[in-house]
DNA sequence: ATGAAAGCGCTAACAG
DNA sequence: CTGTTAGCGCTTTCAT
């Protein structure tokens, strides 16, 4: 493990510096460095397990071959998966992830953005909190590469990666209907964010088209960080009174198994009185009791395209175009929205 | 966001880069640099929003301010949880962190560690294939700062923070003997990781202990990636023949999950027929039909104590006392092992 | 085909 | 109290 240096290969090999990092940069047949100079200088590197300091060598370049990704919260299932396949994705083209934690707190992310550029990322991935349209726009003008996925800027032009909340959210409640369900309700979080906007917007889309009325008492949006006490009574409010629910859309993973919860406990049948169902699922709800209806999301393409278009924009800096995808979710058909 | 730089803010307000670069360091006073000049530098590049280049930082303090996460697999929720108690904890003593999954391969593992050295990473926390003793140990003779999680060489002195994996599956195993089951299958996955060994021998102690035979038939150890496919013919074979098993130790939360699906499409009642219990747990399993019995592991414990001493370790280099955490796992009673 | 030398942005002796 | 200077390890022009 004793360490070895370019300058040391170079001595040993009585070499330049200028040579040996050439030849290790696969410029050598470029600079005419004759093959026996080359195999010498690799094979030694080889054989010495010969390391280049990513620090001088990014320092030098003026780039780390890092990209650095933020997510509200790397635990939650859904952006755990998507880092699995932007790390994928990012290795084949040489790439390492770094990683941070915004907790949807907006002075956090935008910390988190600085910090990453001060480590020099080549390029970042965001799932925003959707309130730092400033510093999105810093990045933007000063032409940083970046992509949004998740949550985006309506109105900023940017690359982007997002999934179809509207129609999504608007299939789910459309499955509802035909299944002969007739009072439907709306289970959300309470957010600015565009993804949650466009869900209840699919939501009273399908209602409306339907013929059905929107009832602001069948729609309850739960502070995010304290959902799980209030959706007993979110619950409670919507089942358990003349003319209640007899259906609810959740409009992600936590609620819907929060509020399947809370249903168990108040031994309200699932789907006999109240139907669920999901966007977005957990690793299990095929296996819940009952099984839950979900929209499921494309993690796998999400984070795939988002660090094509991100590798993309790094290696040409040059084309304005920006990509923008809104790719669609998949209905899983299961047993929570009755037969 | 026009960068800006060490020497402009020196150059700006009349002064040398050291000067700057005190302050800017917090060693103001301790060189004895006036108040006033210090507020003058604090200020500007405050103003001026300067961001120090943490490459060049970096390279000139010969660390990186990062530390180096390396797990199978970052989407396993697992993984993915402790991940997060690892960046909470590093980001208080100012860490941040990167990561990469081995995807369960050696070779890739070895790669990502000497990856991340050469990215000069300030210490390392792995949980390892364990096939890579070698490079461990070099790790370990260089004195790099680094601890294991989760997995570790039972052989080699160092620190790590792992769980009580015999303790925990005797329990499991234990707890079903006490709910009446007198035939107890075990479904594992073929592998050498100690872990996994450890919770074979939980589940053997326990039947010896209370006098029952250890039957081989009874045993499955499925492959890594193809579990999913064995198992229907695992399940079978143990369940579906005279005198068959009537539980099943499941030695983690997904083999649990494959497990409880199979046993639904062969409809066997759970527990009824067959009672099932699982090491750690996903994050449904209290939803799930029937709610699955499960010992919990203390991710966010290990993630704590992992950056705890690893951070020590870098700080003070010279402690050769290695630090051996064992946690232990909880039992969740829930529906799946009878009542 | 190869080498000398400058420079990436920052830190840290050391001298004044 | 402040500035000069020499690196950290690597890349890269520009000569040779």
């Amino acid at each position: 493990m004793k360490k070895i240096f370019l300058k040391d290969i170079a001595q040993e090999l009585n070499l330049s510096k200028t040579a040996v990092s050439l030849v290790l940069n696969n410029r050598g047949d470029e600079n005419k460095i004759s093959k026996e100079t080359q195999k010498r200088i690799l094979d030694f590197a080889k054989k010495n397990n010969y390391r280049p300091n990513q620090m001088a060598r990014g320092l030098s370049l003026g780039k780390s071959e890092t990209i650095g990704l933020i997510v509200p919260n790397i635990s939650d299932i859904f952006y755990a998966k998507i880092a699995h396949f932007i790390e994928l994705k990012a290795k084949e083209f040489g790439y390492n992830v770094v990683f941070s934690s915004s907790n949807e707190d907006a002075a956090i992310e935008k910390e988190l953005i600085y910090s990453m550029l001060n480590r020099q990322v080549d390029g970042l991935i965001i799932a925003s909190t959707q309130e730092n349209r400033a510093d999105i726009l810093k990045l933007k003008e000063a032409n940083f590469p970046f992509v949004l996925i998740d949550r985006y800027y309506p109105d900023i032009k940017t690359n982007y990666v997002i999934v179809d909340n509207l129609g999504g959210t608007k299939n789910m409640t459309s499955h509802l209907l035909k299944n002969g369900r007739k009072k439907i309700g709306f289970i959300s979080i309470k957010s600015e964010l565009d993804a949650l906007l466009q869900r209840r917007l699919g939501y009273e889309l399908a209602l409306s088209e339907n013929g059905f009325e929107i009832e602001n008492d069948h729609i309850k949006e739960l502070d995010l960080f304290h959902y799980q006490n209030k959706m007993k009574v979110a619950i409670k409010d919507m089942v358990q009174k003349e003319n209640g629910v007899d259906a609810i859309v959740f409009t992600t993973h936590y609620l819907a198994a929060s509020g399947l919860r809370e249903l168990k406990l108040l031994n309200i049948e699932v789907p006999g009185k109240v139907a669920i169902i999901s966007f977005d699922e957990l690793g299990a709800f095929d296996l819940v009791d009952p099984p839950i209806t979900a929209s499921k999301q494309p993690v796998d393409a999400m984070g795939n395209e988002a660090v094509e278009i991100l590798v993309n924009e790094i290696d040409k800096n040059n084309s304005k175009i920006e990509n923008e995808r809104v790719l669609q979710t998949e209905l899983l058909i299961r047993k929570s929205c009755g037969v």
